[in-house]
DNA sequence: CGAACCCTTGACAGAAATCAACTAAGGTGG
DNA sequence: CCACCTTAGTTGATTTCTGTCAAGGGTTCG
C-alpha cells in the first residue's frame, strides 16, 4: 500500500488513538487496492473477511431480499465499513459496491479483532465508532418511521445544503435512483415529490439545488436533533452527510 | 440494590468478563428500583446519566416526532438499553417506558466510561454488544425498506413461533397496537393484515397465534438470514424475539 | 356500573408503487 | 463527427397499499 496513504488513516477517529506500534502491525497486514466504478466489493451474506477503509471515491452499501433491493449508506473519504460484522467474525448484512473509481484498504478482521483485545485505546474508539454506527442506523430506522416521504425529501435537502458554501445552492452528488433508495421511495416517487416541493422553496435543476425559501421547506418538515442530527467522530455517516445541525 | 440481583447482572453478556472489582464498582454507583407499568423512565433528547438493565418486567423503546410516535424496540429481562448514548454521552434517540412492573438497574453512564477504559475485557463485551444492536438495528431497518406490510407481519409471526414449545401456536406478549408499531403499521392496518393472513395458513383468537400451514406462511414472505437473523449475546432484540433461525 | 381502552370493521382518502411512454444526456464505435 | 445505444430521469395513467375517520363490540379496572 502507499506510504502516503497511512497518515490519513492514522488521523481516523477509529485509529487515532492506538498505539503505533499496535498501527504498525494493523497496516502490515493490510493492503491497499483500486477499484473501478460500479465493482460490487463484498455480497451480503458472505463471512466478514475485511474491514474496509475508502480512501478515495465513494462506496455504496445496500441490501437485498426477493426482487428488491435498497440503498442503506454511502460511504466517502475517509470513512470505514462494515466494522460490525468483522467484530462478530458475522455475515456482511448489506453489500458494498463502489460508485465511481475507489481507493479502498483492506484490513484483515483477524487482525483487528486480535488488536482490539490487546490495545485499549484501540478498543475505546472502536467502542467510539460502533456507538456512532449505532445511532446513525437508529435515526435512519427513525426517519422512515415518523416521516412520509416528501417529509423526508425535504428534510434531506436541507441536511445536504448544510455545512456547504452559499447555504442556498449545491448540487447532488449522488444519483437520484440512489436518493430515492436511500430514502425509501421509488424513483418515480422521488421526481414527483421534488416537483411537489418547487411550491416549498426548492427549485430543482438537473443536479443542482436551490433552497430559495428556507423557512417554506421547514414548514414542510423541520429539521430535528435527534433525527438530523450526526455525532460527532462517525466514519460513516449515510448518503455523505455534513455534520451538524 | 438486592443482592440476589448482583449474579443475574454479572452473568450477562456485558458483565461477565470484566475483573470483579470493576464489577463491584461499576455496582456500588448503581441502583435498583422498582416501577409501575406505564411509567416514562428517559425522554428522548435528555442527556444519558444511566445505562439500563431490565432484571424484571419490560420496557419499551419508542421514538416521536411532530404528532407521531413509534415503537423501535422492548427490551425484556435481562437487557439493557440506551448504552450507546451513555457510551456518546449524547442525548438518548429514544423514549423507554415500562409495558408491566419493572425492576430496572441504573448504572451512571459516567461510572461506565470510567470502567470500560480501565478494563479491556469489560471493553471487549461493550464492543460485541454495540455490534449486535447495531446489526440489530440494520435489520429492523431492513426489514422496512425490503418488505411490505404484510410481508413484515408474517415473518414477525413465524420468528416469534420459533423457540417455542409446540412451534405451531403461541400467545403475542405485548399489546397489538404496539406490534403494529414495531413493524411500522397502524393498528387498523395490522388488523386487516391479520385477516390477510387467515388464507395463509395462520389463524387468529385475541392473543393467540397459530400457524397450521407454515409452508403456506413461507410463500408469503420466506424468513431470511440477513434480514431475521439475531446475533448471539444481543441483549436487546427486539420486541421480545428468540434468537436464532 | 360506568369509563376507559383495545381491537375490529367499514367507508373513504391519500400516499406510494407499478406500468408505460417519452425525453435527455452520455458514451461507443463506426 | 455523427449515428446509435444505453441509461437516468420525467410524466401520465392506473392500481395497490396504507392511513384516516367513524362506529361498535368487548374487556378491564376503578
Amino acid at each position: 500500500m502507499r506510504t502516503e496513504d497511512l497518515p490519513e488513516i492514522r488521523h481516523l477517529p477509529l485509529f487515532r488513538n492506538m498505539l503505533q506500534a499496535n498501527f504498525d502491525d494493523l497496516m502490515r497486514g493490510a493492503y491497499a487496492q483500486n477499484f473501478p466504478a460500479g465493482l460490487e466489493l463484498i455480497q451480503q451474506g458472505q463471512p466478514a473477511d475485511f474491514l474496509h477503509v475508502v480512501v478515495e471515491g465513494s462506496v455504496e452499501l445496500f441490501s437485498g431480499w426477493q426482487d428488491n433491493r435498497c440503498t442503506m449508506a454511502v460511504v466517502d473519504p475517509i470513512g470505514t465499513f462494515i466494522l460490525a460484522a468483522c467484530i462478530k467474525d458475522a455475515p456482511y448484512l448489506m453489500s458494498a459496491r463502489t460508485l465511481e473509481r475507489s481507493r479502498i484498504i483492506l484490513v484483515p478482521a483477524s487482525d483487528l479483532r486480535a488488536i482490539f483485545r490487546r490495545d485499549p485505546e484501540f478498543a475505546v474508539s472502536v467502542i467510539g465508532e460502533l456507538a456512532s454506527c449505532y445511532r446513525a442506523m437508529v435515526r435512519h430506522a427513525k426517519n422512515l418511521k415518523l416521516r412520509n416521504s416528501r417529509e423526508r425529501l425535504a428534510a434531506y435537502l436541507m441536511k445536504q445544503s448544510q455545512g456547504r458554501f452559499g447555504d442556498e445552492s449545491f448540487k447532488l452528488n449522488v444519483e437520484k435512483r440512489l436518493i430515492a433508495s436511500y430514502l425509501g421511495m421509488t424513483p418515480e416517487n422521488l421526481s414527483r415529490n421534488f416537483k411537489a416541493l418547487e411550491a416549498h422553496g426548492v427549485k430543482i435543476e438537473g443536479q443542482t439545488v436551490t433552497i430559495f425559501d428556507r423557512r417554506a421547506l421547514e414548514a414542510i418538515c423541520p429539521l430535528d436533533r435527534l433525527l438530523d442530527g450526526a455525532d460527532e467522530h462517525s466514519t460513516q455517516n449515510g448518503v455523505g452527510l455534513p455534520f451538524g445541525i
